[in-house]
Parts: structure tokens; sequence; C-alpha cells
DNA sequence: AAATTAATTTAGGCATGACTAAATTATATC
DNA sequence: GATATAATTTAGTCATGCCTAAATTAATTT
């Protein structure tokens, strides 16, 4: 079995990688909260162990086991994610944190469970998407909220998920994967958007719009 | 904050001294299947940091520190189980092994959101007390199962949860705690209970019975 | 009381996974 | 192309918490 540490470590390789970022020592090291030298460490047991593939000072990548055991990780996250939010109440902005903990130390059984209670979702409580059994990742198609133009209606499909504070003000918005808004306006040379929640007029500066992605993009007429 | 290694000895410590034997360095190291030598070494620890007593060679006891540690840890771990239980389904063979995980990685916040969806339960599926969030037990008085006699009527109020195969027998029995019984007969030369479980007559052998105990005894009419 | 046996502790070692400091290799600049 | 800077790796250290083997202390037996 794998321990913790090296468990995190292919996870955030993963993530990384998802986001279409060359995985280098000093990235990773960084992302997990590590010096340089450790994270060569690491990578040189995972490298044994044939779960992670990278020539000296070249790119990180995983291999198929490796995505493997990286998938089970982030489908365990998210699925307590999914769980704490919706079964327990926790604050979406504090599922992250929680999750971390849990996620190296629940067994099948109990995930399994947790996926029946939950009716077998396809995504966590900031829209990411869970993996199957099988490690399948569904693919979506989701837009950059910044892409918006005027008038345009669509629905939240995810937000980034590793700013609390950020987390907290848009649950205070009510702006969860889910909720409709429609552009009233953007304000010139790259400004906040004015947008309707329900009725409501609410700006949105640019840096927070660039955390979320939105589904369903039509012209309202 | 502590280790998980050292909230184990604690713990341990705490369920034998319960228990009413006298906690040795020997008993402890088997109780948590570790070398002799290492709970030596992590007793010492655990003095240095005053959370338990002893002089060289002598009894092991916890300090009032050591002990809000421990009942802490089986707060955790007895909501744990309950929840597993009730809201997961988890047989209760196999509650104990998850919450033993799962104990040293809750939040407060957790915690309490789990004793709130159980509506604050003083007791675990075992029947075991569940201690409040001060570190108050609520004293029991059960009896023995191996004590009653024919024709007395009880509950089951408690069982031993260490042994799970046990366990998944008094399951398929229902002698869950809150089971009504009443004691049909009882084989002479410490014999075996026979007993009234719902309208069905159970043979239940002398070493399972002393692993129940039960509340609210009275005399058939 | 002396000797045997049992329990406990000390001493030294190992794996994990972090660290710092120094050496190496790559990349960017002039 | 030589050099300065940045990234990576190596080497050596430290804390945890386990281990074995040996030494010590306590308890039991004769």
């Amino acid at each position: 079995m794998l321990t913790h540490a090296a468990e995190d470590y292919l996870k955030s390789i993963y993530k990384l990688q998802e986001k279409g970022t060359k995985v280098s020592t000093g990235l990773l090291a960084e992302t997990l909260n590590v010096k340089p030298a450790s994270a060569t460490g690491m990578l040189k047991k995972l490298k044994a162990m044939k779960l992670v593939c990278q020539e000296r000072y070249q790119e990180i990548t995983l291999t198929e086991a490796g995505r493997v055991v990286a998938l089970e990780i982030i489908r365990h996250h998210r699925l307590l994610e999914l769980y704490l939010f919706k079964a327990l109440g926790v604050p979406w902005e504090n599922v992250h944190e929680e999750a971390e903990k849990l996620e190296h130390v629940i067994s099948e059984d109990v995930e399994e469970r947790i996926d029946a209670v939950l009716g077998y979702p396809t995504a966590d409580p900031h829209g990411a998407p869970i993996p199957d059994k099988n490690g399948v990742v569904a693919q979506t198609a989701y837009i950059p909220m910044t892409t918006l133009r005027k008038a345009q209606t669509c629905v939240v499909a995810e937000v980034s998920d590793n700013d609390s504070a950020l987390l907290q003000y848009l649950g205070e918005l009510n702006l969860y994967p889910g909720t409709a808004f429609r552009v009233l306006d953007v304000a010139p040379f790259e400004g906040p958007f004015t947008i309707d929640i329900a009725g409501h007029p609410v700006v949105i500066g640019r840096e927070v719009a660039k955390h979320i992605y939105v589904a369903d993009v039509q012209e309202a007429k």
C-alpha cells in the first residue's frame, strides 16, 4: 500500500497536468508546501514504483498505474466533499480541507455507501467531475466566465476550489454550480461584470470571474 | 498537536484502566500490537508531555490532561461508529475498524454535525457510552448476562466490540442493544442459556453470554 | 537467601519524509 | 560562446515510531 504522502504527490501531479501545466519538481514542491529537495526524494521513490516518469531534469508525468492511483484519490476526495456538503451541511469553503484528511483513510466499502447515498453523483460541490470507479472522468467543455458578453445567460458549471475566502464570497452570492445568471453589462477595458442572479444585480470583478466557469450560454432575448 | 500513535496509546490506556485492569508496559504493547520496547519509548514521550504517569517498572496511569485527550478520541470513535452504522448502514462488526482510522482525522466541526444528525446520542452501536464534549461519561450499571436466571426478562444493554465474528453472529440473532429477551432455561453446571427473542427460542453458549451485558432485569410472570 | 524466570528498559538500527547546504545541470543574458 | 541565474539533485541531518538484542530490575521458585 502507498503512504499518504505518496498519494498526495500523485494527486498533485495529476491535477497540475489536468490544468495543462508542465509539472516540474519546483512547481510540485510549491503545490505540496515542501522544499524542492524533498520532492526530488519522493519522486525518486515514485519512479522506482513505476508510478511516475521523469528523465533527469525533465518534465514529470504519471504512468498508467500512477494515473489510476491519482484518480482513485481524487474520486475519494470529491465524493467526500459532496457528502460533507450535502449530508452534513459543511460550508463549501471548508469541505476541501476536511476531505484532504479523510480521502486517505476511507475504505472502499464506505466510499460505495457514500456514493449510493448521494445517488451516484458526477460532480463535487465546486462542479469538478467525480471520476467513476474505473477511473473514467467525464469530459466537460465549460467556458470561462471572462468570455461572456452583455445579454448572455448561462449556468454556473464549476468554480476554483483552492481559495476558501473566494468560495465563501461566491457562496454568499449563491453562485453555486447550477445557479443561472444573466450578464447585464460588461465594463469596457477588461472591466467588471454586472450580472443578474435571481433578480438581483451583482458586480463581479474580473479576478473573481476568472475562477468561474459556465455552461449553457445563450443570448437573452 | 498529538500524533495518531500517541492518541492510540492514550486511548488504550484509558480503555484498559476502565475495564479495571492494571496497565503495564507489556499489556499495553500487546493491546497495540507493538513490542514492549516500543511501548516504553512512547510512554517516555507521553510522560514528558505530562499525559501519563508511571514510575519506573510501575503501573501506568493517565494524568487529568491525558484522560481528557483519551476521552476526546473515544468520543470521536463512538460517534463515528454510530454514524457509520445508522447513516451509512455499515454492518456493526465493521464499524470499529473504520472508526479506528477516522477518529484521528475528523474535525471538531464535522464531529458536532455528526452529533447533531444523530440527535446527540449517548451510546454507540455496541451500547458503550459516548462521552460528552466535556469528557463526562455517563455511568452505567449493566449486568453480565451470565448472572441471569430462568424466567427473567431483560434488555440487551451492551456487547463487547472487539470480536467482529462474534458481533456478526449476535447481529444475525438481532441481539443489538435495545433488544428484549426472556430466559427460557439455563442448563446446569454452567451450561448454555436458552432464551426467547421475539418469540424464537435461541441457545446462547456461556462464552458468548460473557460478552453480553443487560439491563431492566425482571422476573417474568 | 540464591537462582531462575518474567517484565521492563536501554542501546542501536531502519524506514519514512521532511529539512538545509552544497554541488550539479539548464537556461538566459551579454 | 562565456557567464550569470535559476532549477534540480545529492549529501547529510533530524524527528517519528517501529524493530531486535542485550542489559537491567522485579517476581517467583527452590
